[in-house]
Parts: C-alpha cells; structure tokens; sequence
DNA sequence: AATAGACTCAACCGCTTGGAA
DNA sequence: ATTCCAAGCGGTTGAGTCTAT
C-alpha cells in the first residue's frame, strides 16, 4: 500500500522520452507486451502499468503505420466497418493493418468535428466559403453541380450492399475524399456517407440553398469526374465496384494482393501483430525479441494486404 | 509576417471486462 | 459467489503543427 503510493507520488505524465522508450521497449523484449503492472513497481519506470501499456500499443508495437495519412481504402473501411460495429474501435482497428484503435478514433472524430463545424454555419451564411472555394479548385467538374439521387444507406452491412453508391475511384478518393457519417443531421437519412465534396454541399445548403427544403430522401452527390486510372487501379476498382458492397465479409481473391491464402475473407481481422499469419511465417509470436530499437522509428507503410 | 482557426495526434481518465484467488 | 486487480476500451483533452487570411 505504501509502496504503491509512492509508486503513485513519483508516477510520470506527460510525453515520452526515448529513454523510457528504450525501457519499456527492452522490458518486452524480455517479458513480452505484459505485466505491465511491473514496470512501475520493479521501479523501471516512473510510469503507470496503464501507461507503458498504452505507449506500447499506441507507439512502440512493431508494424505501426505511425505518421502516414489513412488512405482512401482505409477511410472507407472505417465507415463501413463502424456502420457495421458503431464505435468500436479497438474492433475496428483489427480489421486495418497497422492501426491501432486510437488511430481510428482520432481519424473518425477529426472528421465528426469537420462536419459538425460546417453544419453549425448553417443560418450563418457565408458567401465565400473558403472550403466550398477549394472544393471548386481542387475537384474538377465540380462546378453546376447536377442533383442525383443518392441511394439510402442504412447501418446495416446487408443493406447497404445493396445500395447502389456511386463507387469512388481511388484517383478521387486521394484527392478529396473524406466521408464522414452524419449523426448531426437527423432528418437526412441516417446513417449518411459523406465526401467532402458532400459536405461542400452542405455549405451551398447552409447558404440557404437547401435542397432538402424539396425533398428528404435526396442526398446531392457531385458527379465523379472522368478519370484516368492506371491498370492496376482498374482492375481493383472493378473489383470493389463488383463485391465490396455485396461481399463486405465474404471470401474474396485479390491476386495482387494475395499471398497463398486466398480463403482469407476480404475485410479479415488482422491478428495482433500487424500481419495476418499468412504474411510472414518466418515472424514468430515472439517477434520482438530480437529487434533492433529503432526498428519502431522507420517503420515503413506496406501495402495494405488484408491476407 | 502575424494571427486565428483547423487539424492531428499523443496521452490521460474513468469505466468495463475477465481471470485468478 | 464474491472480491480484487490487471488489462482493455472509448471518450476527452491539450499541445503542436498546418493553412488560410
């Protein structure tokens, strides 16, 4: 009791050294990603069990994505993966390589708080939007923009596969792509998928242009632009368009991305290394025994193999 | 160049869960 | 069956960085 309070009166907080880093780093070499608890008490660190752990999941563990952007494919596994599971992000993360629960808790949030800022401007409005102004800019044809009925996506995986969403090529998706789901808005059909370039049309509607004024159950996509996609882009294209929504959780073969286990259900919880087990037999469970400290400061992006 | 607002990310807090005693 | 504790999880916050004006 004393000792923990002790341990308590000279915990640390704040942000990590690269001592602490190295520490906690040599303690799962030596014990594994557990006992977390010892840290603190073995003195090691003046850092909470919770803490270390926390670090190490968040930072440390091997095969982080640390730094790099969620790409297109992975923002959209976000959204239908969170329709599917509401905020369950640690559940969430397992489905995306390298990822860790947080990261797909500060991705989703960032895009929350976008969205809510813009609809809050509605009645506020504002005739040089900077944002509807870049929207312009940066998607072609985004101009006179005609109305399309977009389809209603419900939270349930069944139901929006059989929706027919515009599919979003990955040209597109890199350059303006971030959908984000409107909880905020809840005459719209909701759950509702938005793009940026959705939500500039939010801003068009919260200048007094409202088309729901009209109708409910319209949602305004912009048209896709004409696109020039590399062959390796197409064929994946064809082939979200042609299972993604239908087979979300069904087997699936991606031959470029496959590496022997073609069984592998497309959107597969990645095991807690990173790497499903097919990826790289010759890593072991105690993978971490025998890697350099800075393997954790250059951790290149892979490809996001989901098999 | 200065400033404000937007955005990202690391880390903390409090609650829940699950296993051992 | 109950209690305790470590681990896990989701929500929140605040510092640092970026971007537009």
């Amino acid at each position: 009791m004393e000792g923990r309070r002790a341990e308590m009166s000279q915990t640390r907080k704040g942000p990590w050294k690269a001592e602490e880093d190295e520490m906690l780093i040599n303690h799962v070499k030596k014990h594994g990603p557990r006992d977390w608890s010892s840290i603190p008490s073995k003195g090691l660190l003046h850092r909470t069990g919770k803490s270390c752990r926390l670090r190490w999941v968040n930072k440390l563990r091997p095969n982080l994505k640390n730094g790099c952007k969620f790409t297109a494919e992975e923002e959209r596994m976000v959204i239908e993966l969170q329709a599917e599971f509401g905020n369950k992000w640690a559940k969430i993360a397992t489905y995306l390589h390298g990822r860790t629960d947080n990261d797909v808790k500060n991705f989703w949030s960032s895009r929350q708080k976008r969205l809510a800022r813009i609809l809050q401007k509605s009645g506020t409005p504002s005739s040089s939007s900077s944002k509807l102004l870049k929207m312009k800019k940066e998607i072609p044809g985004f101009h006179d923009v005609p109305v399309m009925e977009a389809p209603k996506l419900s939270s349930s995986m069944e139901e929006l596969s059989h929706s027919k969403a515009q599919p979003c090529s990955s040209s597109y998706l890199d350059n303006t792509q971030t959908i984000i789901k409107v909880e905020q808005f809840p005459e719209l059909v909701s759950p509702q998928l938005y793009t940026d370039a959705n939500i500039a049309q939010l801003e068009l509607m919260s200048r007094g242009k409202s088309p729901y004024a009209e109708t409910q159950s319209q949602v305004f996509f912009p048209p896709i632009p004409h696109l020039t996609l590399s062959p390796e882009s197409q064929e994946l294209l064809a082939k979200f368009e042609d299972h993604y929504f239908s087979q979300v959780f069904a087997p699936m073969d991606f031959p470029e991305l496959d590496s022997g286990n073609v069984d592998q259900p497309f959107l597969e919880p990645v095991t807690s290394s990173g790497f499903c087990e097919g990826d790289n037999p010759t890593i072991p469970d105690t993978f971490f025994h025998d890697f350099p400290a800075d393997t954790f400061d250059q951790v290149e992006p892979f490809p996001s193999p989901l098999v």
